[in-house]
DNA sequence: GCGAGTGGTCACACTCTCGTAAGGATTGGC
DNA sequence: GCCAATCCTTACGAGAGTGTGACCACTCGC
């Protein structure tokens, strides 16, 4: 499915992580340390890094750096339980997202899941999406209705995409947080402000949405044509 | 809160952690043996198992194992200071989380607590049910009659998908409480006044049910086509 | 710096849902 | 046919969930 980099000095840690990825579909490859991640990077490309603050030598942070200086690949922090600031540091650093210590492995496969669909589309090579008269191109960022084109700003755009590349699902808040944003925790009405914004230029009329539907009591569907 | 099922064969320690869920909020079942742990999980499904990885007859392992197989439940292992390798085959069998012995109660319900949040974040999507011309779809959020859509309310749409999904067994209001609504106390009649919303949605005549039929003094069973 | 555009947060109004209660209708036993 | 138990029906208010507008912080180009 995707090749994923485990950084840990703990050996158990990285054998239960890498044992539980490999059930996902996905290869793997270990490090113990940051030098190791580096060469590792150097020598084969991942998809996807998992990577604990604290190691011997290098850091965690001094490798997501260096990572970043080179590539963007996606970067999942594992950081000690409650250290709020390594939390932000990180995140501001490049992580894409982060788990706290002690994590079930479960949880961190579907963190890896999530963060590979999330960058997944947004590869500047995506395909275009559509839904009868509506056109979402990802390469161009832009979006046509009717052939009229959408002035959508870019989270806007982002919700769009999102939505009509996974129709008919319901979407929770909090789902979408995580898909569209990237975020795993945050202020769920940051998606209802966004969602009526969106209505408020994809839909014919805003006030009995069509397309961009309310499951009430759980979250949002798009309807398609 | 949720339903924990604590399976331990010492009955000190179960009533130690059972007393300190309790009062924490949770519903509690207890355990005293793979077999039993077995049982309960099929009779009544729980929201988190805390499993003894020692036990008589089936050991936790297998109880693990047998749990995975038909569900995706939650489970936080109990095990022996310094047994490495339990810990580790434990997680990679599908534990969520592990607590060593001995162990203050306070943090067993403190990670029962930070389990169940985590896994709370996930959606759990179950599959599509289906009788007839009816079509239940939980991940969308819809459910179809002979093609035209259902407009259901949250409620409304879990308690057609239960009883759809488990068909001509007889349910009493009690048992729906549990199962649909979660708790374990309650008024009945919100089941009575819930089974009549739904039955005005589904039952071709809502007066003479042939889907959704009262076993009189019994409770309600689904009749499939 | 300055202004325009964007994005996140908040407070408030509104809508929808759900549980409850109360009275009427049915059922089953006698 | 009568009575008690059970079930159905209806209405309503509290509370949760959602929509809306305004505000402020931030970024970026000029």
């Amino acid at each position: 499915m995707a090749e994923v980099l485990v950084v840990d000095d703990d050996l158990t840690v990285r054998e239960v992580v890498v044992s539980y990825l490999r059930a996902g579909g996905h290869d793997v490859q270990e490090a113990g340390d940051g030098e190791a991640a580096i060469r590792a990077m150097r020598a084969k490309r991942a998809d996807l890094v998992v990577l604990d603050l604290m190691l011997p030598g290098l850091d965690g942070l001094e490798v997501c750096r260096q990572l970043r200086e080179s590539s963007d690949v996606p970067i999942i922090m594992l950081t000690a339980l409650g250290a709020e600031t390594d939390r932000l540091v990180g995140l501001r650093l490049g992580a894409d997202d982060y788990v706290t210590k002690p994590f079930s492995p479960r949880e961190l496969a579907l963190r890896v899941d999530s963060v590979l669909r999330r960058v997944g589309q947004r590869t500047p090579k995506g395909s275009t999406v559509t839904d009868g008269d509506l056109v979402v191109e990802p390469g161009e960022h832009t979006a046509t209705l009717a052939g009229t084109p959408l002035v959508l700003t870019v989270r806007e755009f982002d919700l769009l995409r999102f939505l009509v590349a996974n129709p008919r699902e319901v979407w929770s808040r909090e789902a979408l947080l995580r898909e569209v944003w990237g975020w795993s925790f945050g202020d769920q009405s940051t998606v209802t402000v966004h969602v009526r914004r969106l209505r408020e230029k994809v839909e014919a009329d805003p006030r009995r949405p069509a397309r961009l539907v309310t499951v009430w009591g759980v979250g949002y569907r798009w309807e398609p044509r």
